[in-house]
DNA sequence: CTGTTAGCGCTTTCAA
DNA sequence: TTGAAAGCGCTAACAG
C-alpha cells in the first residue's frame, strides 16, 4: 500500500547518506565494507526496490532495450526471441518483448512505446522495407539493429540468406524429379516471402528450366496456418506435384488440407517447409524444411546492439549473414528414406 | 545523437508554457483551441517524444502491466498472451511480456525487475504454489493477478479447471475400453500436472476400476517435445494401450517417439494431449485433447488486473474458473471417425 | 571513504 | 485559459 521504501529511508535507517547509499547500489567497491553491510541491511529490512524510471530519467534512458518481433505465435520467432534474452540478461540488460503481427501500425506503437520509454536500443524484425520510423528512431538517439533483415551497412543487421534458402528448397525438390512446383508465400511487402521466392526461381533457372513452366506462385494475405489452409484448393488447381512453403506454420495448414483433400505426401505432392521450428518434425508427415540458426540469430543481433548500445570500443556497423541448411524429412521423400 | 525534444523545448518553440503543453498531453479539452493547434504544430515540428521514465517518477507507478508466462515456447501461453495484449491496448495500457521458462529464480528476477520498474500491475501464471514474492510485491503496492492458477478469495485469479480436464480425459479413454494407461506429468510442484493427474485418478475411481491397475504416473522434468520424446521408453515399460500428457508439447514429443518407435496411434496406444494448440490438428496423428480457451482467460485476467490497477468502483476481487473441453480426433479414435 | 547538492522531464496545484 | 514553481527518486560531481 504505502509502495517500496526509497533510497531516503534506506539512508536514514542505515545512519548515512543517499550518496553513500546510490554507491552502494552502483558502485560498491567504492564503500567500505562496514557501511555497505549496514546499507544492505537496511534494504533487505525496509524492502527496498530500486526505481527504475527515476533512474532513467536521471540517465536519460533505461538499460533495458526493445524486441519487436513480427509473429510471436510462431516458434521460429520466440525462439529467435529466447537468443536475444539469453545474450541480454548475460549481459545484465532486460529486454522488452513486443510483437507486431505483421502489421505496420502496431509496429509503429511499438516503436513509439519503446521509445517513450527511452530503451537503449530496439532491435527489429521489419514489417516492410519501409525504415522511416526505424532512421527517425536512430536520428534521435536510440541504437537500432535489424533482425532477419539485412541492412545497408550504415547500421547493424543479423539476417539469414533467404535466397539462399529458396535455392535449396527447389533444387532438392527439382531433384526429386519434380516438375510443378507451387511457392506459397506472402505478398510482396514481407521480403523472407520475396526472396525465397526468388531463390525458387533461380534454383530453376540454374538447372535449365523454365521458371514460368515449373513454378507457380500463391500469395496468401498473412503467413499463419489457417491461411496455409484455406488456400489448399487455389494450390491444387494446377494438379502440381510439390509445394514450397514460405515457412513451416504455413506448411503445416497446408498439409492438413493437403491431407484433407486425400492426397498422399511425398507421393501425390511433395511439401517443404521453412525454418525448421520443432512441430515440423511432429508432423502428420515429418516436414522437409529449411532450418535457419534461430537462436544464434537473437544472440548475435543483442550481442551487436549491446555492443552499439554501450559505446563499444572498435565497434564498427556489420552486416551478418547466416546460412540456411536443407533439413530432409519424410514429406518430399517418403518413408523409404 | 542528441535525443528527443522534451516538453520544454516545445513550450519555448510554442510560446506558451511548460504546464500548457503538459496539459495538451494530458488534458487537451482544457486548452484553448488555438493554443493546443500551435503545440501540436510544434511537437511534429520538433519531433517530440513523451518521457515515460519522467511520467511514471512523477505518478510513483507506470501505467503498463506485466505479464510473466511458464513457457513462452508453448502457443497456449502465446495464445493467452495475445489475449492479454488485446485487452491492456484496449484500454490504453502496454504489456511487458516476461518468460520464467518454469524457473522460480527466472521468475523472481523478472517480478524484481517489473516492480523495478513501477508497472501497475502484474499478471503471473506462477512456476509453483509458493506466493511469497508475489504476497511481497503486493504489499508493496503493485497489484497482482494469478493467471492459469486458481487463488484465495483474497486476491483475483483466472484459471481453468484441470481436474476436471483430468477426468474428460480418463473419461474418454476407459470409455474407449483402455485399461492401461500411463500419465505423464511434470515435477509435483507443477499445479497444472498435479490436478489433472488428479482429475485423472478421480475418473478412473468414478468408473468403479482402481487407480493403482489402471493408471501409472511418468514424471519428467519439464513439461517440453524434447523430455517427452526421452521419456518414451520409459513409458513403454509396462505396455500401456493409453498415454495422456500433461500438454500437447509434451504429446507431440511422445508421438514422435511413438512412431519412431513403431507403434500405431491409436491401435496399440491411444494417445491424448491437453491445452489444443493449434499444431495438434496438424500432429503425425491429430491429437485428441483437451481444450482450454487460452485467450479468453488472458482477456480475463487482463482486465480483472486493469480494474484493480484504476480502483475501479465496485472492484471486488473474483476467482473467474472456466471449463475444459475435450476435443477428439484420430489420436485415440483413429480414421474411422 | 562519505556527505551535499543540483538537476533529469514531467505533472500538478495554485495564482494570475 | 494559462503561467509559475515545487518536487517525484535517483545519480554524479564535488567537497570534505
Amino acid at each position: 500500500m504505502a509502495g517500496p521504501a526509497g533510497i531516503r529511508e534506506v539512508a536514514a535507517h542505515a545512519g548515512v547518506s543517499v550518496g553513500t547509499v546510490s554507491n552502494v547500489l552502483n558502485r560498491p567497491a567504492q564503500v567500505s565494507e562496514g557501511t555497505r553491510g549496514k546499507v544492505e541491511r537496511a534494504m533487505v529490512e525496509l524492502g527496498f526496490v530500486r526505481n527504475s524510471p527515476a533512474g532513467a530519467l536521471r540517465a536519460g534512458r533505461s538499460t533495458s532495450l526493445g524486441l519487436v518481433v513480427l509473429d510471436i505465435g510462431n516458434p521460429f520467432f520466440t525462439e529467435m526471441a529466447r537468443g536475444v534474452e539469453q545474450a541480454a540478461s548475460e549481459r545484465g540488460h532486460a529486454v522488452l518483448l513486443c510483437n507486431s503481427d505483421g502489421s505496420r501500425s502496431r509496429q509503429g506503437i511499438h516503436l513509439t512505446f519503446l521509445e517513450e520509454q527511452r530503451v537503449g536500443g530496439v532491435l527489429v524484425t521489419p514489417v516492410d522495407s519501409d525504415t522511416t520510423h526505424l532512421d527517425l528512431l536512430r536520428a534521435r538517439g536510440t541504437a537500432v539493429v535489424l533482425l532477419d533483415e539485412p541492412g545497408r551497412d550504415d547500421r547493424c543487421s543479423v539476417a539469414v540468406d533467404d535466397v539462399c534458402g529458396g535455392e535449396l528448397a527447389i533444387g532438392h525438390l527439382l531433384q526429386l524429379g519434380r516438375r510443378n512446383i507451387v511457392y506459397i508465400g506472402g505478398p510482396a511487402s514481407i521480403r523472407q516471402s520475396t526472396d525465397r521466392g526468388e531463390g525458387a526461381a533461380r534454383a530453376v533457372v540454374a538447372a535449365g528450366l523454365s521458371p514460368r513452366r515449373v513454378l507457380r506462385r500463391v500469395v496468401i494475405p498473412a503467413l499463419n496456418g489457417g491461411e496455409g489452409h484455406q488456400a489448399v484448393p487455389a494450390i491444387l488447381e494446377g494438379r502440381p506435384d510439390a509445394v514450397f512453403c514460405a515457412n513451416d506454420v504455413v506448411a503445416l495448414g497446408v498439409l492438413r488440407g493437403l491431407i484433407e483433400a486425400g492426397l498422399s505426401v511425398p507421393d501425390d505432392v511433395a511439401l517443404i517447409g521453412y525454418d525448421d521450428i520443432e512441430f515440423a518434425a511432429t508432423a502428420a508427415v515429418p516436414l522437409t524444411s529449411i532450418r535457419q540458426p534461430a537462436q544464434q540469430l537473437g544472440r548475435t543481433a543483442a550481442s551487436l546492439l549491446l555492443d552499439e548500445m554501450t559505446d563499444a570500443p572498435g565497434h564498427v556497423h556489420q552486416q551478418v549473414i547466416f546460412r540456411p541448411e536443407l533439413i530432409v524429412r519424410r514429406s518430399t521423400v517418403g518413408p523409404a528414406s
